[in-house]
DNA sequence: GAATATACGGAGGATCCCTCCGCTTTCCAA
DNA sequence: TTGGAAAGCGGAGGGATCCTCCGTATATTC
């Protein structure tokens, strides 16, 4: 697996080390529980740390958000490498299903995914790697003949992460659902 | 016309009437630079108003947001009226183009909108008057034909809204029309 | 030209962001 | 074991924003 890329050079310090892993903690809470808004204030004040520590651990919210969220990437990630090596024939809607139900944790996150698209953003690493993914799934359909040759898979990713964003805050998944085969439906070979 | 629905009940006296225009226009200008989270002190400042009179005119800041894009949500029901009446061809893509393209005027709004959806917040009226709209475009594209018609026509609102939400910042039309016309694609009676 | 309803303005309390730097803790070498 | 350098901690503080409150000023009406 790819290291984290902005993993430190050396071992943190043991105190540094629990203050990190608890920040993670606390955050990943508010950030669920408030959406990307959450206050860095906040989170450091229920982590019990000040928040000096916070902004040296993760020099800005971006950084921090960006470590929550890259086990998760990660995680759709390997199902894509492990979806296209099986050959499955159902991958491309596993794989969507999967970015638009538990690829996006928190709130306001699909945004600043997809607006960190190739800026110069600490998000755009990310959003690259998913992307990178996403063309791995997409051009396995477009050879099995299941999704169109014209479409570039970025959009397809970009589809999904956009129904991923306007049903976040949805409770049941029923619209998240019907959406998506949509989409899906406009990637297929018109037959 | 429907009547703006938080029009005051009695005329205003001529001083509030010019503020409440001149705080409107700056606003615009405001929120096209800036998105959404522009500064409402800086409105103020820059309409020459203080900002008690600022919010007293807009209790909050979607209050505001609301009074500036009522013009064109008012368009986009005009034009579906228009196009459904006319029995257009193409009237869906004309009438979800509309939305995507001019819609969606200030950066974050559609995905306001679309959270709003429902809920008691000031926008949501906003957001049933664009899918009410939505569902006479829809449903009269079913009645065509050329619309499946297990389609629920708000998710084809919803849809549009999404892709205007992700395709806010871009600077050409090209990803916007792509994924638009795969959400078309999907809307469409397979044959 | 009052009297009264309306509207104005901005000080102020609360919150948030992020930086800076003096103090504290950890760790390792002697 | 111990002491000092390296690494890390914490929170005060400046700047910005949000929104409320209320004394003052202006329009309108008679």
């Amino acid at each position: 697996m790819t290291p984290f890329p902005t993993a430190p050079a050396r071992a943190l310090r043991s105190d540094a080390q629990r203050n990190r892993e608890r920040l993670l903690e606390v955050a990943h809470a508010a950030f669920e529980e408030h959406g990307v808004d959450a206050s860095l204030d906040d989170v450091a004040r229920r982590a019990g740390v000040g928040i000096g520590t916070l902004y040296r651990h993760f020099p800005n919210r971006d950084a921090l958000i960006e470590s929550l969220i890259w086990a998760d990437i990660e995680r759709l990630v390997a199902l894509a490498e492990e979806l296209v090596a099986d050959d499955v024939a159902d991958g491309l809607e596993r794989w969507l299903g999967a970015v638009v139900r538990h690829g996006i944790t928190y709130r306001g996150l699909a945004d600043s995914l997809v607006a960190a698209s190739g800026a110069a953003t600490v998000l755009g690493g990310l959003c690259d790697r998913l992307h990178g993914a996403g063309a791995a799934v997409v051009g396995h359909a477009q050879r099995r003949g299941a999704v169109r040759s014209d479409i570039d898979p970025a959009d397809a990713v970009d589809m999904t992460a956009a129904i991923a964003s306007i049903t976040e805050r949805d409770a049941d998944d029923g619209r998240r659902r019907r959406l998506l085969q949509i989409a899906i439906d406009g990637l297929r070979t018109s037959s």
